[in-house]
DNA sequence: CCGACGTTTCGCCCGTCGTCGAAGGGTCCT
DNA sequence: AGGACCCTTCGACGACGGGCGAAACGTCGG
């Protein structure tokens, strides 16, 4: 009918959305985290077999992306557009979801920094991962000499990091920014050690973490004078 | 499991627009016409029993509002949000919409101004509408007295249109402005005038329009020197 | 009041798709 | 090399849902 916005077969990709199991994996995924298929099995309450099966549609229909490693098969959402979808139709469904003034408030704090089970993400937490890569701290999902002697300097946990059985720094995708930081055993440890030098301060609204002042000063010193551009916090 | 995005029930809905049918009934109802249930089962190709009960499923989703008019009943989709999820999911379908600069340059233009049908539509025909409902020219589907002169005084034929079988000044909503413009008798014979005076052309793209100089000089001065904010063409 | 028309309801058929257990292919750890 | 673990493929079962024709309901026009 019209010349622009011509039909497009958006019954195909609703199909895709529609199952329930599919739904809930497609919503787990929504975290931005890429998650193992077992795990999203588990969570969306059916076998692996069925899983495995609504994966490998999900993914001819390119609204998942897989990453192998080793024994386990991680996925996550192809793209943002497949995220905006989701979201827009969580608009439409039942439960409403943000809202208020004040949720989007909320949730544009989270966006900027938060914790991610037990480190920091959000852009914090993105930045902080680029600016170690960037200053030759990490590399190869692991830290560097001089990445061991900085933060051993600052008085995080490296070796009891190492020692630990989760896996030493792996990179956590992060959604809504679409970029990796540190997770893992050392993610923890930074963050830990963070929030003991009140660097960061865990905010009001659950997950939401803000940069204090110290935290500014010290980042900036850390990182011989030049601030992590993405640490500041909401005005 | 976020306190924010929390999960709301995005299966059923999605299983609303995941039919074939339905998807060409909420496709051509993406126009922002309202259309009647035959319309629509011939649009979608199916018989009147298919059709109603797939209108009877969408209505009761929420996703379409029914007007019943005599023995017609109108469908027309629920509200933007309706229209943003199909226009998401046309994202990532197969045929994508709008892609290259040219296309998306095109979509801009018609955004700005263009026909629906027979009248003026886009943020002109908006615009245009507002402009006269705000200078007292229009109220209550009806042109005021004011209006009568102001618009016969351009040329447009108003008693002709009074006395056409069409509805003489309804709103037609429009899709992408989520506003009214005025359509049938006499939004047409506005656009009629408008063209004949040359304030407006057609443009090379079908269904575009643009404003001219002389049209913008025009309007100008029939509006008692203020400019229609929204009749500045696309730069 | 009656016939024409638009729309909905009813009953039935049949294809599609989600589900699982069992088996097979890979990868990691010891 | 062996075993544990993760994931996928295979085969079979069962249910949900879309399709149509016929008939009922309501409205319009004479």
């Amino acid at each position: 009918m019209e010349f622009f916005a011509r039909d497009a077969d958006i019954a195909p990709v609703a199909a895709l959305i529609a199952d329930p199991t599919r739904a809930a994996i497609l919503t787990a995924l929504l975290g931005g985290r890429a998650l193992a298929a077992g795990e999203l099995a588990r969570i969306a309450g059916v076998s692996a077999a069925t899983a495995s099966a609504h994966l490998a549609r999900l993914l001819d229909g390119r609204l998942v992306d897989v990453v192998p490693q080793g024994r386990h098969r991680y996925y996550r959402l192809a793209g943002h557009e497949v995220a905006e979808v989701l979201e827009s139709l969580a608009t439409i469904s039942s439960r409403p979801p943000v809202r208020s003034l004040r949720q989007s408030r909320q949730a544009r704090m989270l966006e900027e920094a938060r914790t991610c089970y037990d480190h920091l993400a959000g852009r914090a937490g993105v930045g902080l991962l680029d600016r170690l890569r960037e200053d030759g701290h990490y590399a190869a999902h692991d830290l560097t000499e001089s990445g061991e002697r900085l933060l051993s300097g600052l008085g995080v946990d490296v070796a009891g990091a190492r020692g630990s059985r989760r896996r030493f720094a792996p990179e956590c995708l992060d959604w809504t920014e679409r970029r990796s930081h540190l997770g893992g055993a050392l993610g923890a440890a930074i963050a830990r050690t963070l929030f003991e030098r009140e660097w960061y301060r865990r905010g009001a609204v659950p997950r939401a973490v803000v940069l204090t002042d110290e935290g500014r000063r010290g980042l900036a010193t850390l990182f011989s004078g030049k601030e992590l551009t993405s640490a500041t916090p909401v005005t």
